[in-house]
RNA sequence: CGGGGCGUAGCGCAGCCUGGUAGCGCAUCUGUUUUGGGAACAGAGGGUCGCAAGUUCGAAUCUUGCCGCCCCGACCA
């Protein structure tokens, strides 16, 4: 893309109502606009990264053995007075009626849509286990939207749905989402640490949160250090036994603040607590019977028995993690993108448009870039060098390479790593390879 | 939902107390010069001061109501 035909709106002035890094970047990277509290238009910046948080979401999905569909965002009242949840949810839950004066919603969530599905298809035990999800927008009045993207009142959500035959399956499904959740977030390039969590309003008794620390967090969280850098599962056997994977981190302490056990927490070694601010960015839930029941959701057992779907649910906060990753990856400057997610795999900088060699050689590394996969975007504007550098900090691509006449006179060009900000120079294909062999295992 | 604050040009703000022709910076447009980390000069455009009612000869300014937004807390898959 090149920056003089993109649509980049950049705030130089910090808006006066963003009080967190994320929120604030996001407005003046151009990736945002707010239309009313907690609604945000995506602005192709942010969109950009959304979409790629989202097809991150989605894989990591897929190879759990999870099925993507698609439920709307409208709901009618009917579903929610059969669990009821319809009075029981509250002003959170935005009541709309239609034209002829039928009870409506804009879904919070989708147990009840999901529930219902499911027992208007499924019969027997052999269809199970079945792990479904969505990607949809979803739409919670909260009483008080803040943080921009990250508590909003609309908000795009991943919501998996598992049904099994009995308790025993239905914690195997709950541990391959688990073990999906741990690899989700590394690939997003953040720590997100699951954590014992409260059940809440779901309801339930098996129940973890997917936690990013990081100052601006809205709950206090704590937990054994050691579970901040474990690495992830990585390539594993979704059919074969995880229950490993989810014994070995859940034999460290780890809670959030509701669920925090002080005695328990001092047991850890002095070194290896932490007790720090969190941002949920996952969560996942056993319920067991608690919609299937209500609702009728039973299949045909090998006894010829009707069993009630014993079911758990698991969310991922797709448009929350385009602030919580900021959050967790910025310096004074803007936005550090990691490679997996960042809008732009590089930044190519004309320092000197109309200089017919900086023309020449940023075109010709732009090309190469783009038939790379690399996805660059090449700032051709006429302007200031300031502008152009602190731009391109502010909105965070992971590599910088800089042409200019002045490099240009001894054949090189400069190589910026956002994260570290070191620079190098180099001839423009040893900067081209560069940048194409760090996006080779992203 | 309790407490507090704000609404004046695209953005950031001053003016309001003490009523009298609406300002500043940035941005935008034109021109000239400039160019390796947020350039300089000259010129130009842009606002029924959130909405409504009231007081007044006269309201951005005072009064009342409404709307919107933000902050702290409580709340919160």
């Amino acid at each position: 893309m090149r920056l003089s035909r993109y649509f980049l709106p950049l705030l130089k002035e910090t808006p006066s109502d963003a009080t967190v890094a994320s929120h604030r970047y996001m407005l003046r990277a151009g990736m945002i606009r707010q239309n009313s509290a907690g609604i945000y238009t995506w602005l192709p910046l942010g969109h950009k990264v959304l979409k790629k948080i989202e097809q991150i979401v989605r894989e990591e999905q897929n190879k759990a053995g999870a099925i993507e569909m698609l439920m709307p965002t409208i709901q009618s009242a009917e579903l929610w007075k059969e669990t009821a949840r319809y009075d029981a949810y509250g002003p959170e839950m935005l009541r709309i009626t239609d034209r002829h004066d039928r009870e409506m919603l804009y879904g919070p969530t989708n147990e009840d849509m999901i529930t219902d599905v499911f027992r208007s298809f499924v019969r027997s035990y052999k269809d199970l286990p079945k792990m479904l999800y969505h990607i949809q927008w979803k739409f919670r009045d909260e009483r008080r939207p803040r943080f921009g993207v990250m508590r909003g009142r609309e908000f795009l959500m991943k919501d998996t749905y598992s049904f099994d035959l009995t308790e025993e399956d239905a914690v195997k499904s709950y541990n391959k989402m688990f073990t999906a959740y741990l690899n989700t977030f590394a690939r997003l390039g953040i720590k997100a640490v699951p954590m014992k969590a409260d059940t809440g309003p779901i309801g339930g008794d098996l129940s973890h949160e997917f936690v990013i620390l990081a100052e601006s967090g809205e709950s206090e969280v704590f937990c054994h250090r050691d579970l901040v850098e474990m690495a992830p599962p990585g390539d594993v056997d979704f059919d074969g036994d995880l229950s490993h994977i989810f014994d070995a981190r859940t034999s460290l302490y780890a809670a959030t603040e509701e669920m925090h056990d002080a005695d328990e927490f001092a047991k850890i070694p002095t070194d290896k607590q932490l007790s720090a601010r969190g941002i949920e960015v996952g969560h996942i839930f056993y319920f067991g019977d608690k919609y299937s029941a209500p609702m009728k959701a039973t299949v045909m057992d090998s006894d010829g028995k009707p069993q009630t779907a014993m079911m758990g649910s698991y969310g991922i906060g797709v448009s929350r993690l385009v602030g919580g990753i900021i959050e967790a990856s910025h310096d004074e400057n803007g936005i550090v993108w990691p490679k997996s997610v960042t809008p732009f795999g590089a930044g190519v900088m004309n320092l000197k448009p109309g200089h017919e060699e900086s023309d020449d050689v940023s075109e010709d590394i732009y090309h190469k870039l783009v038939a790379a996969d690399v996805d660059p975007l090449l700032d051709d504007e006429k302007g200031s060098i300031g502008v152009k550098f602190s731009r391109m900090d502010l909105i965070g691509l992971p590599f910088q390479i800089a042409v200019g006449p002045r490099g240009l006179k001894e054949g090189s060009v400069e190589v910026k790593d956002r994260a570290t900000g070191e620079k190098q120079n180099m001839t423009p294909d040893e900067a081209v390879a560069l940048v194409i062999a760090a996006y080779t295992d992203v």
